[in-house]
RNA sequence: GGGAGAGUUCCCGAGUGGCCAAAGGGGGCAGACUGUAAAUCUGUUGUCAGUGACUUCGGUGGUUCGAAUCCACCCUCUCCCA
């Protein structure tokens, strides 16, 4: 399943293999939350940007267009015509995203639609069987996302439940994955450590679900509120217990250079809306920087979004050309905006891998920050 | 030629004596965004200046302690009748 080549400190170069093929790690998953890449892009752009891993939503492929309907279609894989690696997410994330929405019991929890208003019970058994319907490659346990600043016995009891849950979780993965009816019997199940920023419970909570040999770990409720270096503290606490040969997954991280952080802090898996929803805002990441392509100085420059970026974006269309598609509010803005982003997020992780392919990723690390310093 | 109405800050448009540098919308400028309730949200948009000052509501003059608001004349535009 999960095979390390090669690792410096503690960062590891592998493969991570599923029923649709292989992803080189370290990855950055390229979110598509309804089964779509929000502005407008579709399976086949993913595959021509480079994305080797799509992620799609539980908690919103379920109130539409309904799993059993995408169950019954042939599968998610099938439904948006993407033959790569899938990650679902549980909706464990919507009981923080909705926190107005939602009342969470041991039994699970109950969330008000963001769509119509009704009512949504959702129980980690639920959210395996939905994510079992759609068929993905990777299934996520169904947490508690925990608000940060937290309080500490909140954030224990919170984590008790999610153990809890996630141990049911597991049990549901392997009653469906023996039934005929499943469309994808060998998706695998990640649990998901927790505990805010309090080391002592995140450590705690990752021994305990480590026990229970899943093929895959992720650390989650990050990313939510607290400093970058709190972040960056609380991975390297934690991976210290997270099992080696396991793949690590740090959900809804992040910034380029949070990405370059976590892996040399040993994360082998990463999501992130930001370029998506960053670049349908206007924001372009460069290697220079993240530039706001609706800004005045950009009005008459010829040049691409970024000249070291091999996307079809910047290889045709200057900024000048992007600026006015988002002053004119075409949404071909927004698509060239999120494909170049995308790009550049794929082609920063093919550049760690080289770097830790060639045993170079310190000098890489290095490199970038002196060239980014904060500027994300 | 006769009659009716209108001219407000970049645009549209509210405002009919002080609480008006002037609502609201658009446009402009800038910022935010980390397992997507987000093609969203926020700030700003006369000039100078750190409480404040100055210039502005078609033009000129007037009434008034005080005028975008009232009066006179002029200019421009729209509509109706000849």
């Amino acid at each position: 399943m999960f095979k390390i080549f090669k690792t410096e400190g503690k960062a590891r170069r592998g493969e991570f293999t599923t029923p649709h093929g292989s992803a080189q790690t370290p990855v950055f998953m390229n979110v598509g939350t309804q089964g779509a890449i929000k502005g407008g892009l579709s399976a086949e752009d993913l595959r021509n940007l480079g994305c080797q891993i799509e992620l799609s939503n539980t908690y919103h492929l379920h109130l539409r267009p309904g799993d059993e309907l995408v169950h019954d279609m042939g599968g998610l894989h099938r439904f948006m015509g993407w033959r790569g690696p899938m990650l679902t997410d549980s909706g464990g994330f919507q009981i923080f995203s909705l926190a107005k929405l939602r009342k969470i019991t041991e039994e699970g929890t109950t969330f008000n639609s963001h769509l119509d208003g009704r009512k949504i019970f959702m129980s980690p058994e639920d959210s395996i069987r939905i994510q079992s319907n759609l068929g993905s490659d990777i299934a996520m346990a169904f947490d508690e996302c925990v608000a940060i600043p937290a309080e500490y016995k909140y954030t224990k009891d919170s984590c008790d439940r999610t153990y809890r849950w996630l141990v049911r979780c597991k049990a549901e993965l392997e009653r469906l994955n023996g039934l005929e009816t499943t469309v994808n019997p060998g998706q695998v199940l990640f649990g998901i450590n927790q505990g805010a920023v309090f080391h002592d419970l995140r450590i705690e909570h990752m021994k305990r679900i480590a026990e229970l040999d899943l093929p895959g770990y992720a650390l989650g409720g990050l990313a939510v509120g607290e400093t970058t270096q709190e972040m960056y503290d609380t991975i390297e606490a934690v991976n210290e217990y997270a099992p080696e040969d396991k793949p690590r997954y740090l959900m809804g991280v992040g910034t380029p250079s949070n990405i370059i952080e976590g892996v040399w802090r040993g994360i082998d898996f990463f999501d992130c809306v930001m370029p998506a929803r960053n670049g349908r805002h206007g924001h372009l990441f460069t290697d220079e920087g993240v530039i706001n392509i609706k800004n005045l100085k950009y009005s008459r420059d010829e040049g691409p979004v970024d000249p070291n970026c091999d996307c079809p974006v910047c290889r045709n269309y200057s900024r000048a050309y992007l600026r006015h598609l988002f002053a004119a509010e075409e949404i071909l803005g927004m698509r060239f905006a999120v494909m170049h982003n995308l790009r550049f997020y794929n082609r920063l992780m093919e550049r760690i891998r080289d770097a830790l392919d060639s045993g170079s990723f310190a000098a890489f690390r290095a490199e970038y920050s002196e060239k980014m310093g904060r500027r994300i």
